[in-house]
DNA sequence: ACTTTTTGCTACTTTTTTTGTAGCAATGCT
DNA sequence: AGCATTGCTACAAAAAAAGTAGCAAAAAGT
């Protein structure tokens, strides 16, 4: 199983340009939400599956061997968790909820 | 067509968090990246699709319906253009841009 | 006014992803 | 030894995305 690599085609970039790259990990079911639940602390793959409330193990499983090898993640003694990457990537995505909560009043 | 509306059950949240409603709608294949490419400025149908390098008319005229609807996207005299709340997302993902150059560093 | 080009798609089929459900092997607890 | 929990895998079904062709409307050119 790989991942959306840099240097290799992704999607939005036949030379594999590192943001589209990163796009592409990211852009896929399930991905930011993983990153954002794991910020919560470690856990094993039973209890991040119900963080998440209704991811399947494949795709949950899946998803994971992408992201650690993409190296946001890693597996610890107490189950999976964000890597430096990883928690830098939740620090980016961040700023992300609380302009999601003032987009949301529109609706 | 519909985007995943906060409030309503979303990928993620069955209660519809405003959050992960963003996540649902931004971790849809090219989502992210047509924001991206769109501020480089307004431009047609299918000079967009020509700046995406790989988008198919179907999926680019799906995920333009839904970034519409989720008021990040609106037309104008000059074609397809980010709304004021499309160029803070923007912003907002900008800095994944630098982060991205580095991370790539280590494949 | 009429031809040509460009634009913004739609239609349709194929391929890929995601989902949903069942369950098994390994580990740990009692 | 027996039972519960964990980390998955297998497999089928549904949904999303890709790929290709082409049409109708508008714009541009002559």
């Amino acid at each position: 199983m790989s991942f959306p690599t840099p240097g290799k085609p992704v999607r939005g970039s036949k030379s594999g340009n590192h943001l589209m790259a990163l796009f592409d990990l990211l852009g896929r079911s399930w991905s930011m939400g993983i990153i954002w639940r794991l910020h919560e602390g470690p856990c094993t793959f039973r209890a991040l599956q119900e963080r998440c409330e209704s991811i399947s193990p494949s795709t949950l499983n899946k998803r994971l061997k992408e992201l650690v090898q993409a190296a946001m993640i890693k597996r610890t003694l107490e189950g999976y968790a964000l890597t430096k990457k990883g928690e830098e990537i939740f620090q980016l995505l961040h700023p992300l909820e609380d302009w999601a909560r003032n987009w949301a009043k529109d609706f």
